[in-house]
DNA sequence: GTAAGTGCAAAGTCTTTGCACGTAT
DNA sequence: ATACGTGCAAAGACTTTGCACTTAC
């Protein structure tokens, strides 16, 4: 269940030119395998046993975010995290109970743009998007602990 | 140009168990009348000949948020700030030039919703939708000095 | 009159930066 | 071989908290 297509993302570090470290590599690989959104903090939390710095993990999401390997998300019940994103153009629904991240492509945003754009003399640029709810397996108690709960829920109960 | 209904307000604050101070009123004041996104730090610029400090910038825009007065913006050009917002279901157009904030009411995604809530099990309870872009004014060159260029942006260049 | 709000200063968080060492190309 | 990346520690920016004084209701 992996599905990290590695030339793909090889390619896209080569034609910005970063180099493909491992420690971005790793940022990269517990994002995108994880599903969900996390934060600086609980990403180097989960890679610490390899010894990655929290630093590091700053500076390959600022990496990974500009050649649009991660987003930024404002998931506002765990507060804000970056995740894996797939194209350059995709929206989030997030889940505010274990941070799961499902994207999605046709906002179908056209029209109401072209509105408001109009109406407004505005011009439109871009637009972030996201949808906040509960998903399945959360909204559903006997397959709630199909292991990983949210880390970054977690993560973001410092001290309380 | 003030359009404020301070009866309203004055009412919210009631209902919410909030006493409506000199401090709050001149927070939401400041939001509302520049129609535009700013940061606790450049509302407390702007109402530091009053004297009012951060601390209570910070208070007010959360009894602000709480009481639905205020949105928290994802401006990303500007980094992410306030605005004063006039009901409970809103989006933003964002100027990403003056952080001039339009608000519209209608978004129309009822069926993507609808069919993302199908397609992947998921209950969306709410969403969040930003606009960025270019401003009229922003955009035409000679309109563009009509007074406060963005307080926020500027705000943002602290020690570069 | 009393509970709630404010200002100030101090303490926390979260992020970024400088520098010597390590490593990918 | 060399420029780019990393780790560590320290600095910076942003936000919250404690406490005595003030004010709205």
């Amino acid at each position: 269940m992996t599905g990290i297509d590695w030339n793909q993302v090889r390619e896209r570090f080569k034609q910005g030119g970063y180099a493909l470290t491992a420690q971005r590599r790793l940022v990269y690989e517990a994002l995108a395998q994880s599903g969900r959104c996390h934060t600086p903090h609980t990403l180097q939390a989960e890679l610490e046993h390899l010894g990655i710095n929290l630093t590091t993990v700053y500076r390959a999401l600022e990496v990974l975010g500009e050649l649009e390997l991660v987003e930024h998300v404002h998931s506002t019940a765990a507060g804000h995290g970056y995740a894996a994103r797939s194209g350059s153009h995709v929206h989030q629904l997030v889940c505010q109970s274990c941070g799961r991240v499902i994207e999605f492509h046709h906002c179908d945003l056209g029209p109401l743009i072209r509105r408001l754009a109009r109406k407004h003399h505005f011009k439109v640029e871009h637009h972030h998007l996201e949808l906040h709810g509960v998903c399945e397996a959360c909204d559903t108690p006997q397959l709630g602990q199909e292991g990983h709960q949210s880390e970054m829920v977690r993560g973001s109960t410092t001290a309380t």
